[in-house]
DNA sequence: GCAAAAGTGTTACAAGTACACCCATGG
DNA sequence: CCATGGGTGTACTTGTAACACTTTTGC
């Protein structure tokens, strides 16, 4: 499950599929595990042959377990399901399973519950939810960000992935005073209006703390 | 991997095994999945088996899964943890392969890193950060309680997974005050020393809302 | 100048920490 | 009476929410 952030909307990579069950129908992106491999080598494989990216550019982590026993109907299959988050990422090659892979809201993927194939619905809520938690917790929302990113750039990715805006100048605080979270170049960037914004990369902390909490939610 | 407090200390229940590898080995207890069960199905089914516990009266969630394909030296075998808490609990009944079954405390368990067969030390560690993890966020801890409990048992749970101490006065507050964690029956009970404790049942919630966080830890 | 986004300051409030203190029981 | 754990009150500190305000750019 490939995450990103384009155009201030979560997005999920959905391949549609080319075989039976659910001909034609979207659905995550995976594969089998092959022999001699750990899931975490399966999960980097299948997206870097589904994508074209280099998984360890990317935050990958290990979400669960699915095991309905009814869940795929050629047999038994129980999937592990992996979350990947990455930079505003190019289309993804046209490689073989990749030809009819493409970037969906994951709003918009969520809002009919039989769009997806198997039970990847579920799935998608799970990682949502994995993912807008992940946020309050450690600094994987700059694993979202091009480097160099403006404080308002990585604003942008909790405002998208929770849903809701917040506010800038707190924000800003929240983020500058945590330790390791973001490395100041020096550098600052003007966009087409307003201030031109200092600029940052990545710092070496993965943890927040104090943790960034979703509670304080402003109409957006 | 079933966690409970014994004597004020965190414990989990290992077996010897009685089969090589890691022969008379301690291990976590565990099984294989059958056709058309799910892995909570199985879960539950090898909990009963082993200890003669109904697993429907405690807490189980899917903890990970581990997939190093050198992990099992008999060949490729994926194992989906699950983590079971539960009240103070009869020792295991002496089924088919429970005979070899005890308690154990978790940091002994853990104290020597090759002491548990297959990499079920690694587990067991994940283990523990997970439970300590869900006592800030999450009502379980009560589950740890045999009902009715009183305020002092659930702080010495919480002292028990986290190894600290907590100031009594703050710990009853914020529980009584999160709506839906505890249920007061009006009863009070004696023990050898002290005045009497209120008597309560788990409530209905299963979120901490704020969470119990185990920053403000005291010199225990 | 004006709009827009960056960035600073400040006040009000909620929650947590530390600790003093009272309560009720058994011995 | 005293020791012990239950339970209440409170001053202090930390973090957040809300929002006014200043800065610096493009047009």
């Amino acid at each position: 499950m490939i995450f990103t952030v384009r155009r201030s909307r979560l997005q999920v990579l959905l391949i549609e599929r080319g075989n039976q069950p659910y001909l034609g129908q979207p659905a995550l992106p995976g594969g089998f595990i092959r022999d001699g491999e750990t899931l975490d080598e399966a999960a980097l494989r299948e997206l870097s042959e589904e994508t074209g990216l280099d998984g360890r550019t990317l935050h990958l982590e290990q979400l669960r377990a699915y095991s309905d026993p009814d869940r795929d109907p050629r047999g038994r299959v129980i999937t592990v399901a992996y979350l990947a988050l990455g930079p505003d990422l190019p289309l993804p090659v046209a490689g073989t399973d990749a030809a009819a892979a493409h970037w969906e809201p994951v709003s918009s993927a969520l809002a009919d519950d039989t769009s997806l194939a198997f039970d990847h619905a579920a799935i998608l809520r799970d990682g949502l939810e994995r993912a807008r938690s992940q946020l309050e917790h450690t600094t994987v929302a700059a694993a979202f960000c091009p480097e160099p990113f403006t404080v308002g750039d990585l604003r942008r990715i909790y405002e998208a992935v929770w849903g809701f805006s917040l506010d800038p100048s707190n924000f800003r605080r929240k983020v500058t005073r945590t330790e390791g979270f973001l490395n100041p170049t020096g550098e600052r960037r003007s966009s087409e209006t307003g201030r031109p914004a200092a600029l940052y990369r990545r710092g070496a902390a993965s943890l927040l703390i104090p943790p960034l909490l979703r509670s304080g939610e402003v109409s957006s």
